[in-house]
Formats: C-alpha cells, sequence, structure tokens
DNA sequence: CGCCTGATTGATAAGTATCAAGGTCGGTGG
DNA sequence: CCACCGACCTTGATACTTATCAATCAGGCG
C-alpha cells in the first residue's frame, strides 16, 4: 500500500494558509487580523499518496487542516477490517478532538498526493482559549461528527447493505458531487461491507439506473440523486 | 411502554444541585461561587419511568444533567430498530452537544424515576463564554463519546456479536460495577443484537464460568470481570 | 390464582462474508 | 512497440452468522 512515504515541508504563503483556514467553519467568526496571526503560527506539509499524516495511538501533537488534496479517517478493527469514517478535503480538520485528547484514536493517511495545514496543540490551546467563537466552532464540528456516526451505528445495526450502501452514496455525493472517484474498495471501506457485496450492490443500482459507474476504475457516477435518496426509503 | 407520562417539577436545595453539578467532569475547574452562580440557574424535574426527557428531532431548548436515576440515550432505526447509545447516571450529561445543535439527534427516556438538572440553552451558553474551561470540559466529554462510538463501529462492522456483547458488558460493569440490572432486550439495544442472540450468548459465556446470570430477570452477574476482558480478545 | 413481563430454547431462513477464479485496463520495461 | 504485470473489477458457489418466528417457561404482582 505505501509505495513511497516521503514527507516533506513547504513554504505556503501566507496568503495561502489564511485562505485554507477562512474555508474552515471552525474559524468563521474570526477576525482577518485574527486568521493571519493563527496562519503565521501554521505550517505546511506534503504528504504523497499512501503515507500516514498520524496513526491511531500516536501523542495528538498537533491540530490538522486539510490544505489540498483527500485525507481518509479511519480506524482498523482486531480482525483487520478497515472502517473509514470521513474523507477530509481543503478546509476540513482531520481530528476536532485534538485539543481535548491525549493520543489520537483514528488514522489519517492521504488518498493522493496531500498538503496539510498543522499547529501545535499548546499554540492552539491557547489560541482557543483566547478566542471562544472558535471553541464553539470545534463544538458544532464535533456534534456534527458525532450525529454522523449515531446515524452511521442505526444503519449498520438496522439496515440492510444495500440501504448503507446508498446512504454513503448520498453523502458522497453531497461532499464531492455526482462523479466519485473512489475505488470500489474504498466505498466498501466507508459503507462497512466488503468489496464484492458493494460491487454486487452497485451493478444492482446501475441496473435500476439511478447510477451509472462506467466500467472504468475510479468511478462511479450518479446519475440520479434525487432518485438514489428515494430508493434509500 | 410508557405507562405514566407523568413528570413534574421539583425544588431541589442549592446544596443538592450543587452536588450533582459537581460530580459532572465538565466543571471540575470551576470555582465554588461558579458551580453556585450556576446552580441557581438549574431547575429539577422530576421524569417517571418510561417517560421521554425528550425525543429526537425536539428543539434543544435545554442542557440536562441527570440527577438521579437512569436514563438511556438512544435512537431508533428506520426499520424500528432501538440502539441505546448510552445510559446515563448521576452527573452525566444527556447531551453535551446541546449548545451546538438546533434539535436533539437522539432520545432519552427514564428507565426508573430519574430527576434531571436542566439549564436554559441561552443561560448556558453565556456561562460558558465566560468560562472557557467548561468549553474544554464539553469538548472532551464530545471527545470520549466519539472515541467511544468510533469503537463501537469498528466492533459492528469487524467483530461477531459475542465480542461485541462483552465490550458491552466490560463497559457496563466499568461504570455499574460487577452487577447489572438489565434487560436482556436492554443488553441487546445497547450491543446491536436482539434479545434471543443476546441470551444465547449470556448462556455460553455462564457455561464458560465469567458471567454467573441468575435466572431472575434484570440481573445479570459478572463474576470475573478479567477473565471477561481477555475473552474479548 | 391468573396475568403479564421477561427469559429461554429450537427450528428455519435470510443476508453477507468468504473463497476462488477469471477479466480488464493502464503503465512499464525490455 | 509489444508483452507483461499489477491493481482493480466482476461473477459464482458456498458457508456461516445471526435474525426471525414460534412456542414454552418462570416468577412477581394485583
Amino acid at each position: 500500500m505505501v509505495k513511497d512515504s516521503r514527507t516533506y515541508n513547504i513554504s505556503l504563503s501566507d496568503a495561502a494558509k489564511v485562505g485554507t483556514l477562512q474555508e474552515c467553519p471552525i474559524f468563521k467568526d474570526l477576525s482577518p487580523a485574527d486568521i493571519r496571526e493563527l496562519a503565521s503560527q501554521a505550517a505546511g506539509t506534503v504528504f504523497t499518496k499512501g503515507t500516514f499524516i498520524f496513526e491511531e495511538g500516536d501523542p495528538a501533537y498537533f491540530f490538522y487542516l486539510v490544505h489540498d488534496g483527500l485525507v481518509q479517517i479511519y480506524k482498523t478493527s482486531g480482525s483487520g477490517k478497515n472502517v473509514t469514517f470521513t474523507i477530509a478535503t481543503r478546509g476540513d480538520t482531520l481530528v476536532a478532538s485534538a485539543l481535548s485528547i491525549e493520543k489520537y484514536f483514528v488514522s489519517a493517511q492521504a488518498m493522493n498526493d496531500a498538503t496539510v495545514l498543522r499547529i501545535g496543540r499548546k499554540e492552539f490551546l491557547t489560541f482557543v482559549s483566547r478566542h471562544i467563537s472558535v471553541a464553539m466552532g470545534i463544538m458544532t464540528i464535533m456534534s456534527q461528527r458525532l450525529e454522523r456516526e449515531y446515524e452511521r451505528i442505526v444503519d449498520l445495526v438496522g439496515e440492510q447493505v444495500e440501504l448503507r450502501l446508498v446512504h454513503s452514496l448520498c453523502l458522497l455525493a453531497g461532499k464531492f458531487g455526482p462523479t466519485l472517484s473512489l475505488t470500489r474498495q474504498e466505498l466498501a471501506n466507508f459503507s462497512g461491507t466488503t468489496t464484492e457485496t458493494a460491487i454486487r450492490v452497485l451493478s444492482k443500482l446501475k441496473k435500476k439506473g439511478v447510477i451509472s459507474c462506467s466500467t472504468t476504475r475510479r468511478e462511479i457516477i450518479i446519475s440520479d440523486l434525487d432518485r438514489l435518496r428515494n430508493s434509500s426509503r
């Protein structure tokens, strides 16, 4: 999986860093001056495809924000299965809880060459304690994540694979638009199933006409999102 | 299910309210004066067994804290299955995210006659904005909950029922001690399975000798927690 | 004493994972 | 330029786990 585990720091212009911070809802209430201050404390790092930004159990020294690229946040079960919780893109935090944990409880891995901003935990902590709106923003993000995971649990316990997969597709389409560039396996990990059954369900949906996954790899096209949504009831 | 949906306000002494607030880790860094101030804004309500403190979708007007009794936090799937996320006891918040959501995304129901403190959302919001340590405390609680739910998801996707049930038992035993006063069905809802399979797994564990559920209803006794923990690997 | 809730056991069916065996496409090296 | 290789996709057969359905039992409470 990890062919090339290189990582290197790059110097991003302050303007670039400010731009990324502004895309993160956590900082939406900050003044431009505050954002610039925060940007000055952020460092950019490039992680090549497959590299870990951090792994489960690593000490939580940094608060991370995606500047560019895709980063998958996941956890591995005792029996070796991966479960993907989210795919972070520009402006997303990798772990909103970074401030209140000792060790990361998930792993973060670059899905393509990705560049990430990071801020030291201590620096961020003092910044947050001076800006209550940021603390509120973090709480909001965490609430949304928690709600999402509660829903996922309910799905896992009560619904069948097809419905779960449809939910995943809707969610992903909401974030990435109708064309998803995902491996069947990545989709399976996201939905809590296996590659094979993900494929079987996809063919079924294709037959129904709600999606048109061109045989091409890494491509699923949702032709009719509304109908897909409805099919989830 | 709900035989008697009575609810009534009671006047708790300030000392009683302070006592409860002090048991909640969110407020551990507050001065006694601050706690008293907060206590003065809290009102006590009794919810008889089976009553809802709130239901999924209700507007989130209040921040709740359990004063006495047991409250189950759960969600119902489209196909009608209940999933219990947590059982809140004295000092636990019902929904830590109450500040950052519009509507509750779970339901809270009294498992026995329970009394609960509640603080208006607005009042609590202004209090929190003056006490950053409380905001941090809320984040910590939310992080822990999120971590717990991530683990649950990994279990649901990757592990078999027996292991999940053992995990649930360990978790519950950590909170309530070795004697659990739970219905088989309640345990099943907590573990994401059905009553029948919960029973089958329990008998199996009983045969192994790690637990001794007296045939009596609502009782599961964990005779050897260490061995139970080990059996989960 | 009889009812009602919760516990239990068994038989059966359904849903998915697992295992196995190709198939396709794009890129790479000879 | 071609052949091969590896990553990804696909399909089929099978097995296993667990839900479901059905029936019975046990004990407390009115």
